[in-house]
DNA sequence: CTGAGATCCTGGGGGC
DNA sequence: TGCCCCCAGGATCTCA
């Protein structure tokens, strides 16, 4: 599942590779996929248009036209924007191609469809309902302190919520919980000043680690070269359950569900 | 406001 | 071993 550090490492893909570029015809292959504007009036009205950005919100890529517009791109589950170059084969499951004036060609592709392209207004609030970007300035110890009182669901429902913080999704909620030693069903406001500090820390640097590593690869995720990430082998508890925890050597990693969600943490050090 | 459930879709894993 | 069934998972919408 693309969150924030393999969009981020997609976007970076995508700088180097189509901003510059103009794009000579869209063409959606598969008429259900949620695109917006719809079918003939998104291909027109991307057609001509050159890339002059590429970047990132939360856990969508948006790709800046010389028009003002945006294309802003979620990925979902199992979406993928891949570059090929001109004269190249076709990539599977494309539903939805961009072709460049010099034939390379960006494609959306999608197994189970769930991602969404959207063609936004110059000025247009499309982002308004997303919260703070956690590698940013903004995202302070204090500010995520203040964020939490009061909230009565589970902390790690809280971090999911891309209404507070945008970009983490479960890889990375789980993988924070564990570095900063919290349960995943504590409840968010009653975390404790030390641990809602530790956890601010966490998030930040296993979402720093992971972008370095260019971003993790457990099922489809591919950057936009097409290549897999590697922070799938820094991964300390995400999908290891039966497995002994790393820090406590003692304790085994657990698989319950928490906010709907599987979770993966250590009985013994998440408290 | 807040949390829970349904929805979409398909590959792959689990169960028999 | 092989086949079939079921279900995870992000965002969005509806409902209590």
């Amino acid at each position: 599942m693309p969150e924030l550090p393999e969009v981020e490492t997609i976007v970076r893909g995508l700088r180097r590779s189509v901003v510059g570029k103009t794009i000579a015809a869209a063409e959606v292959r598969l008429a259900r996929m949620a695109v917006a504007p719809s079918g003939v009036e998104f291909a027109r009205a991307l057609a001509g248009s050159r890339i002059v950005a590429t970047r990132r919100r939360g856990k969508y890529a948006v790709v800046e036209l010389d028009s003002g517009r945006s294309l802003v791109v979620s990925l979902r589950m199992t979406g993928r924007l891949v570059v090929t170059p001109r004269g190249g084969p076709d990539y599977p499951r494309s539903h939805v191609v961009l072709r460049f004036a010099d034939g390379a060609r960006l494609h959306f592709a999608d197994v189970r469809t769930f991602g969404r392209m959207r063609l936004v207004e110059a000025g247009e609030a499309w982002d308004r309902d997303l919260g703070v970007e956690p590698l940013t300035r903004g995202f302070t110890p204090e500010a995520f302190i203040g964020m939490l009182a009061g909230r009565t669901g589970s902390i790690k429902a809280f971090l999911l919520d891309q209404r507070r913080i945008a970009g983490i999704g479960n890889i990375y909620a789980s993988e924070a919980l564990w570095e900063a030693r919290i349960r995943p069903d504590r409840p968010a406001g009653k975390l404790t000043r030390a641990a809602a500090c530790r956890l601010h820390d966490a998030i930040v640097n296993v979402l720093r680690r992971a972008i370095t590593k260019r971003g993790t690869s457990v099922d489809d995720y591919v950057d936009a070269e097409g290549l897999k990430g590697g922070f799938q082998n820094d991964l300390r508890v995400y999908g290891r359950h039966g497995e002994l925890c790393s820090r406590c050597r003692t304790s085994r990693i657990v698989r319950t569900v928490v906010a709907q969600r599987g979770t993966w943490w250590c009985r013994r050090c998440q408290r």
